[in-house]
DNA sequence: AGAAGGACCAGTGGTCCGTA
DNA sequence: AGAAGGACCAGTGGTCCGTA
């Protein structure tokens, strides 16, 4: 299990599409998330990593250097659209990751958009990553991270995936949160934000409720409920999250003991 | 449980001697630390905090304001030697907490010094400031810390126990691990040290000894080891320690592997 | 307009070294 | 000399806001 430091680095890609993912779908992955098996059962459109206009591609890989673990596969791999499309000079083209649309569960976004499966797919590999910074860290007896720091996005990102940034991350966890706590309910929403055409902005927002809701029926603490999952565990409980759970509790106390209220958990001021 | 905050302020002093702490004595001290009982039992020798020269001394306590417990007592209290001896203007005199000299287990330090009851005390109050900044985190729906952080010293002096500080405790953490986890020989180490008359920095680094054994015997983990001792589990694995047993573990590793030696666990090469 | 992410910032863990 | 602790510093968590 220590084939993932490359994940993120490519095979040649042949898809006109520029989907944005991929996972050496050969040499059995062990983590295996949703996306990996919904790519793997539709076409064969994977490939191709991020279009490394800056010459630095794949390279180094291995948090503090050392310790290569495995591959040294695949190199080349500099054709891209928007990749020396532009002028001369250096042909650094500032290439950001597609955005992100609400899509439902199984489903590939087209044009240049990435699905949410891709989405909660990469807390998945953030999770890969932080497993190898934990290894390297316990080998060499130095102080273990249990959560995924900023040692960790530096590591994805010398690992060549340039492609995960903690702003990103920390951005959608709650959502990545609902996927992981109750699936149906993070589906549902997304199936219903997506027939709604709703943008991601809206669906992130609408996260939320869900939550506080669950975190209602489990006495409040956001914190237990994360650390009790063994995939949400690694990651910080947004300030966010923390603060409308907290305001929902009080406020549902303050309910509670005037008895004005019927329902409870039911009114988020938000 | 919420008496701490003002553990370290002070009645009025009456002993000549400067010895540095006391603990409410009256209104059951929680945790209970061996100290108290010792000075308890000793003579009624205690009193007075801080030679608070700065006119700070007591005031504020309380973290980020707010929640002032319990407690408003005695105000006052100057005196001191030490104290506006120098010269004139400001009379901010430069106090600091007096040496530790190795004691054995109940005695109390004499002339201007302190004893390793008393060091093993300040982290039991320690403990006791982060239980009071947990429990308004809580309150306030904010992130609670599980460790002895930077925000804990800081309410630790404001709540006016200025003899509190990061450096200094984090320098001892290994002889309060080694207190923690085998009295039986910490005390003895104690016993011996005192008897042959060393300094408190040959005790301090006495000390590592026998923790690495005990990581020895507990295979190697001396996270894991921190974490299941509930007074331990708030302090970080000072580094030192870390490396002392990754060292020792590598050694004895290839010890093992080569069975050129036949200690193990024998021979620290520190 | 909606969204991705470089880059900043306050406060952290860690401990050195000027101080007494 | 041995020791206490102010104060510094590299790297953190957190997220804003200039960018595309």
């Amino acid at each position: 299990t220590t084939h993932h430091a490359l994940d993120a680095l490519s095979q040649e890609g042949l898809s006109e599409e520029p989907v944005q993912q991929q996972e050496k779908e050969a040499a059995g992955s062990g983590g295996g998330g949703v996306w990996e098996m919904v790519v793997a059962a539709g076409g064969r459109k994977q490939q191709r990593r991020r279009k490394n206009c800056r010459g630095r591609s794949r390279m180094a890989a291995s948090m503090d250097d050392d310790d290569d673990d495995d591959d040294d596969e695949t190199e080349g791999a500099e054709d891209d659209e928007n990749c020396g499309g532009g002028g001369g000079g250096g042909g650094s083209e500032r290439q950001r990751e597609h955005p992100f649309i609400v899509t439902e569960p199984g489903e590939v976004a087209r044009g240049k958009k990435n699905g949410l499966d891709y989405l909660f797919h990469l807390y998945e590999q953030c999770r890969e990553f932080l497993i190898q910074v934990q290894n390297i860290a316990k080998e060499r007896g130095e102080k273990c991270p249990t959560k995924v720091t900023n040692q960790v996005f530096r590591y994805a990102k010398k690992a060549g995936a340039n492609y995960i940034n903690k702003p990103k991350m920390r951005h959608y966890v709650h959502c990545y949160a609902l996927h992981c706590l109750d699936e149906d309910t993070s589906n549902a929403l997304r199936r219903a934000f997506k027939e709604r055409g709703e943008n991601v902005g809206a669906w992130r927002q609408a996260c939320y409720k869900p939550l506080v809701a669950i975190a209602a029926r489990q006495g409040w603490d956001i914190d237990a409920i994360f650390n009790a999952h063994p995939r949400l565990s690694i990651w910080y409980v947004p300030t966010k999250l923390r603060q409308l759970c907290h305001a929902e509790r009080s406020c549902a106390a303050a309910a509670a003991s005037t008895s004005i209220s019927g329902g409870g958990v039911d009114h988020l001021p938000f």
